[in-house]
DNA sequence: CGCCAAAATGTAAGCGTTTACATTATAGTC
DNA sequence: GACTATAATGTAAACGCTTACATTTTGGCG
C-alpha cells in the first residue's frame, strides 16, 4: 500500500480511504491511485485489514453437510447476497453432530467471522454461550418456532408435516409408513416426525412398531427401509419420507420390486429438490423456500454487522406440492 | 493473549509457542497455560496470526458450482484432508465463467489463502499470471493432460469418453445422439465431446447436425434436448450424455414418453453420482474418482506450503461402470 | 480579497500475533 | 561444584493495514 501511495503521490491513509469509500477522495487523486493499483498489481492484505479494522468482512455458515442439494441451494443464495455486500462466506459442515458444530464454530471465530449462520435451533450449550459472550451476530435457519428466543428464519417443520399428513389422510389413507431422517441431534427431522405422528394420533391412528424407520439421508439405506416396510404383514398404503432423497429411495425400491407408485403405494417427500419435479412419477413433496431463506439470513446478518435493525424472527412458508406419487389408496 | 500469559505467569512468546508447538514448552507451564486459556475462553485472533506469520492456514477452492453433487463430494474430501492438517477451506464458485473465476481468485488472494484449487485447466490468462507472480501454490483438478505444463490431478476426459463410446460401438450401436454440457469455457465438457466425436469418426461414423445438443447441466433442459433427439427422423439408438444429471433427464423423458430404456434407446452418463447406481434402471456411466481427487489435491497443496516435494502431475482413472441403461440396439 | 466552515488529506498510533535474537534455566560432565 | 552445551523463556520489532486527530485545502460568501 505504501508503494501505491508513493506512486500516486499521496499518503497511505488516502489509499485506504479510496479503498473503503472512493467518493471520499477527490477525482484527480482517485484516478492516480487507480492507475497505481493496476500498475503495481496491488491486492489488499485481508488479514492486515481485519486486524486494523476489527472486522473481517467474512461471514461463516455451518451446515450439516455439503453433500445435499438442499443446503447447497440455500448456501448459494446466502453467498450471493453476501458477495453483493462485499462479504466473503466461510462454509463448514458439522456432519449432523452438535459437537462438531461447536468445534467448527470455534474455528470460524478464530477466523474472525463477523457473523454466523446456523441450521436448526438445537445447538451445543457452549455454542450459544460463546456466541453471546463474543457478542457475535448469528441466526438459526431451516426452522421457525413461534416460541423461539433465538433469532431465526425458516418455516415450522411440525406444521409443514401436519399439512402433508393431513392431505394424505384426506385422500383416504389409513395405513402409514414413515421413513424419517435420523432425529438424534437433528431438530428438523425430529419436528417433522412429530408432526406426522401427532396428526395421525389426533385422528385416532397409531403407527405400529416397525412402520417408522429412521435412517440417514442416503438413497441406499432408504431403499432398505422401504423394503422392510413393504415386507410387513399389512404394508402401508402411504409412506411419508423425511426428505426427497429418502423418497427417491422409496420409489426406486418400489419400482425395482414391481410395485406401482402411486397405485400400490403413495409416497411423499420433503424439500422439493430440483429433480423431484422431473422424477418418474413426479414427486409429491413439501417445497422448502431455501433460496429465500439463504437471502434473508444474509440480509439479517448484514444488518447486524452494520448495526441496522432487521426482523429477528421471520417465518416462511413451506408449500405442499401435489404431484404424481400420491393418490387415494386402491382398496378403500 | 497477554491476559493468558499474565494469568499463567509467562510471556506472550511462550503462549504463542505453546499454541504452535506444545512440546517446546515445559510440562508445568504448559498446564498453567492450558488452564489460563480455558478460564479466559481465549480464542486466538486469526487475522493477527496471519499478519504476523505471513500465512493464513487457509486454502481456497474455486468450483464451477456448489449445486452439483459431483463437486460437493470432491470438495468435501478436499476439506477433510485440509482440516486434518489444521487448514481451513474457503470455497468460491465461478458459475462456469472464466471472468468470474478470476474475480473470485482475486478475492481469495485478498483473504490471504496459502494455495488454490482450481477445476479444469483452461483459465483466464490473468489468473495464471497472478498466481505465478504471487508465487502462490495452485493445482488444476478434474482433468489431466499428458502435455500439461501446469500442476494437475485428474483424469483424461477425452480418453474416458473414448472408452465409453467404444463400448457402445462394440455392443452394436451405430446411430448416436449426444447431449453434451456447455463446452464454451468448460474444458471438461469440451474434452468429453471431442472424445465422443473423434471415436465415432475413427469408425467412419458421422453424427448428423441436430444429433449433438449442448445444454447446461439441468435436468429440465436435458429433457427438452432428449425430446428433440427422439423427434428426429431416425432417432438414435444410443445417447451419450455429458454427465449424470443430463442422463437422468434423458431417461426420465423416455419414460414419460413411453419409451423403454435400454430396449428402445441406450443412455449413458458421466460422473457416477450416488443416485446413479439406484436409478431405475441403474445408470451406465463413467465413475469419476472425485474423493481421491479432492484428497490428493489437498495433499499436493499442503506439501507445497510446507515446502515439501509432491507429485505435480497425477493421473487418476475414470472407470466405465456398465449398468442397466445400455444394451445392444434392438434392430441390428 | 479575506474569512470561514466543510471537505480532503496527512500523521502516527495501534490492531494481536510471530519470531529472531538475547537471556536465563537445566542437566550432563569432569 | 564449576563449566558447557542445550533447551526454555523473555524481549521487542515487525506484519500491512485503519482511523482518530491534526493539518491543509477548497470553495462559498460578504
Amino acid at each position: 500500500m505504501q508503494d501505491v501511495a508513493t506512486l500516486a503521490g499521496v499518503s497511505t491513509a488516502t489509499v485506504s480511504r479510496y479503498l473503503a469509500k472512493p467518493d471520499k477522495v477527490r477525482e484527480e487523486r482517485r484516478r492516480r491511485i487507480e492507475s497505481a493499483i493496476t500498475e503495481l498489481n496491488y491486492i489488499p492484505h485481508g488479514a492486515a485489514r481485519a486486524l486494523a479494522s476489527q472486522r473481517s468482512r467474512t461471514i461463516g455458515a455451518i451446515v450439516p453437510t455439503l453433500d445435499s442439494a438442499i443446503f447447497a441451494t440455500g448456501i448459494q443464495a446466502f453467498q450471493e447476497r453476501l458477495k453483493e455486500a462485499g462479504y466473503t462466506l466461510l462454509v463448514a459442515s458439522s456432519n449432523y453432530s452438535h459437537d462438531e458444530e461447536q468445534t467448527q464454530a470455534e474455528a470460524l471465530m478464530t477466523r474472525g467471522v463477523d457473523g454466523i449462520m446456523l441450521v436448526g435451533y438445537d445447538h451445543h450449550d457452549q455454542l450459544y454461550k460463546r456466541l453471546r459472550q463474543k457478542n457475535l451476530p448469528y441466526i438459526n435457519t431451516w426452522s421457525f418456532r413461534r416460541d423461539s428466543r433465538e433469532p431465526c428464519i425458516g418455516f415450522d417443520n411440525v406444521d409443514a408435516m401436519v399439512r402433508l399428513t393431513t392431505y394424505l389422510l384426506d385422500i383416504g389413507h389409513r395405513r402409514f409408513g414413515v421413513i424419517a431422517g435420523v432425529t438424534e441431534g437433528n431438530d428438523r427431522a425430529d419436528d417433522r416426525l412429530r408432526g406426522i405422528l401427532q396428526t395421525l394420533s389426533e385422528r385416532g391412528l397409531t403407527v405400529p412398531d416397525g412402520m417408522v424407520i429412521e435412517c440417514p439421508y442416503e438413497i441406499g439405506v432408504s431403499r432398505q427401509a422401504m423394503k422392510r416396510l413393504l415386507a410387513q404383514n399389512e404394508p402401508p398404503t402411504a409412506v411419508i419420507c423425511g426428505n426427497d432423497v429418502l423418497a427417491y429411495g422409496a420409489i426406486l425400491e418400489c419400482q425395482s420390486s414391481g410395485r406401482n407408485v402411486p397405485d400400490d403405494v403413495s409416497i411423499a417427500g420433503f424439500d422439493d429438490l430440483t429433480l423431484s419435479a422431473h422424477f418418474h412419477p413426479p414427486l409429491t413433496t413439501m417445497h422448502v423456500p431455501s433460496e429465500e431463506m439463504g437471502q434473508r439470513a444474509a440480509d439479517y446478518l448484514l444488518a447486524c454487522v452494520n448495526d441496522e435493525a432487521g426482523p429477528t424472527y421471520t417465518e416462511l412458508e413451506a408449500n405442499l406440492i401435489v404431484r404424481g406419487t400420491t393418490a387415494p389408496p386402491r382398496n378403500r
